[in-house]
DNA sequence: TTGCCCCTGTGATTGGCGTCACCAGAGGTG
DNA sequence: CACCTCTGGTGACGCCAATCACAGGGGCAA
C-alpha cells in the first residue's frame, strides 16, 4: 500500500492501537470483522475536507491518524470551531443517525487516515449487532454533553479573556494531566485560536501579550509553557 | 385520583394522548405495558425542580402536562435557559444514558404531570427491548441537533437584536407555520427571555420598545403579534 | 537573492451593551 | 386599605472589545 503524505497505512481494524479505546472496540470477533468489511479507507491532506455541515449525510469517518477541526459558520462568514477531532474519533455520526444534514464542517489540521462506513453499512450494522446501539447512545450523549460544555462556555462567560484561560488550562490538563509547568507545541493560529472562543485574531494576539507580561504562560518558538495555572484558574473563575 | 393545582391527571399511559407522536410511541404492546408499569407519576406545582444541573441522575421524567424550562448556571450567577419543555419531551435522558450528572436544572414554568422512571428501570427496559435503544439513540441526536442550535445562536449571533429577532421567528413559526401575523401569548418575563438569548433584562426592556417603534411588533396586553415578518427575517440576516 | 503571502503585534477609534439607579404599575397578602 | 414584592420602562455613564490600519517577520517558491 502506498503511503501519501509521508503516512504509514492502517489496513485493518482488529489490529488498530486505536481501536481498543474507543466507540466499537470490545467487539465481538463477529462484529469487528463485519466492521472491517464494510468500512473504506481514504487518506487525506492537510486542509482536506471530509463534509460540509449542511450536507446530507453520506456516512460516518472513523478518524485513524492526523487531526480535523470541526466548525460551523453563518452566511456572514463568521466560523466558530467546536471541537478538535483525534485518532480515534467518530464524525458525522450526529447526522446519520438523525437522518440530517452534517451539523458542521470537517476539516483535516494535518494529515491522516479515516475509514468510511457509509450511512447504509452502518445503520443496518447496528441493527445486525444490536449490542452496539446503546454503545453509539452512549457515544451521542457524551456528544452531547462537549455540546453543552460549549453552551456553557459560550452562553456563561462573558470576557475573552475568561474563555481563553478556560482554552489554556483545557490544553494544559490535556498536556500535563498531573501538575507544574504544563509545555506543549502550538499548532493553532491565532486567527483559529479566535474562532474558538470566539474572538477575534486581533483580541489574541493582545490576550498573549497581556498573559506573557503577567507570568501566565510563555512561549518559546511554537512551545507553549504554562507558568501559573492557579492564576488562569482564579481567572476562570468561581 | 386527587387533582392538585387543578389538573386532570393521566394515569395510563397507554392511552394518554401525547404518546403517539414522541419517544415511547408505537411500541409493541408489550413495552408499552411494561413502561407503564415502571413509570411513577407525580403532580408538580408552578416553581417546582425536577432535577438540578450537577446531581447524580436518578432517572427520566416524561413530562405530560405543563412547561418547564432547562437552564445552567455559573457560579457568578449568570443563568442561560437553553430549552423550553412541552408535553411529551423527555427529561434528563442524556445523564442517564451517559451515567453523568444533569447536564441542566429543569424547572416547571406552570403546573404539570411528569411520569418518572428510574435510571435502572430505564436501562434494563433498553436493555429488555432493544428495538426502543435505536429509537432512543435517534432521540439523543436530535437533543444534539438543538444543542448544535443553540451553539450556532451563542456563538455566530453578535448582536443582541439579532438573536431577539431570531427568538420572535421561532415563537412565530411555531405559532403560525403558514404566513401572516402570528399570535400568541407571551408568558415569559423579560428577565428569562434575557436568560434565553444571552443578554440582560434591561436590554431586553429597550429591544421591546424599539422593535414596537419599528411596527415589527405589538403588544395587546400578554398577546404578542408579529407585524413584520419579512423585517424580522431581514435582521436575522444572510 | 528577491519577492510574496500569511501570520503576528499593536496603536487609535468608536459604539454597543452592561451596569447602576430610579420610578411606576400590577398583583397578591395581611 | 396599606404594604410589599415582582415586573417593566428608561436615563446616564463607562468600559471593553470589534474594527480599521499599518508595520514587521518568517517561510516558501521562483
Amino acid at each position: 500500500m502506498r503511503a501519501p503524505y509521508g503516512l504509514n497505512i492502517l489496513d485493518n481494524c482488529l489490529t488498530c492501537a486505536v481501536r481498543e479505546e474507543h466507540l466499537f472496540c470490545n467487539l465481538s470477533v463477529q462484529a469487528a470483522q463485519h466492521l472491517n468489511e464494510i468500512k473504506s479507507t481514504a487518506v487525506y491532506p492537510k486542509g482536506a475536507t471530509l463534509f460540509i455541515e449542511g450536507q446530507q449525510p453520506r456516512g460516518v469517518f472513523l478518524l485513524c491518524t492526523g487531526k480535523a477541526k470541526l466548525s460551523t459558520s453563518s452566511r456572514e462568514g463568521k466560523t466558530i470551531i467546536t471541537k478538535l477531532s483525534e485518532a480515534g474519533d467518530v464524525l458525522g455520526l450526529n447526522a446519520v443517525i438523525s437522518h440530517r444534514p452534517y451539523e458542521v464542517s470537517a476539516e483535516m489540521m494535518e494529515p491522516g487516515q479515516a475509514n468510511f462506513i457509509s450511512r447504509e453499512s452502518l445503520l443496518q450494522f447496528l441493527k445486525d449487532y444490536g449490542e452496539v446501539a446503546l454503545r453509539v447512545a452512549e457515544q451521542l450523549s457524551r456528544n452531547y454533553y462537549t455540546a453543552y460544555e460549549e453552551i456553557r462556555t459560550l452562553g456563561l462567560t462573558t470576557s475573552p479573556s475568561e474563555k481563553f484561560a478556560k482554552l489554556l488550562l483545557s490544553w494544559s490538563t490535556k498536556a500535563a494531566p498531573g501538575e507544574g509547568a504544563a509545555q506543549m507545541k502550538l499548532t493553532l493560529t491565532h486567527e483559529e485560536i479566535a474562532e474558538i472562543i470566539g474572538t477575534t485574531r486581533e483580541t489574541v494576539s493582545r490576550l498573549f501579550s497581556e498573559f506573557k507580561k503577567r507570568q501566565l504562560l510563555q512561549l518559546k518558538g511554537s512551545t507553549l509553557v504554562i507558568r501559573n495555572r492557579p492564576a488562569l484558574e482564579k481567572i476562570v473563575q468561581s
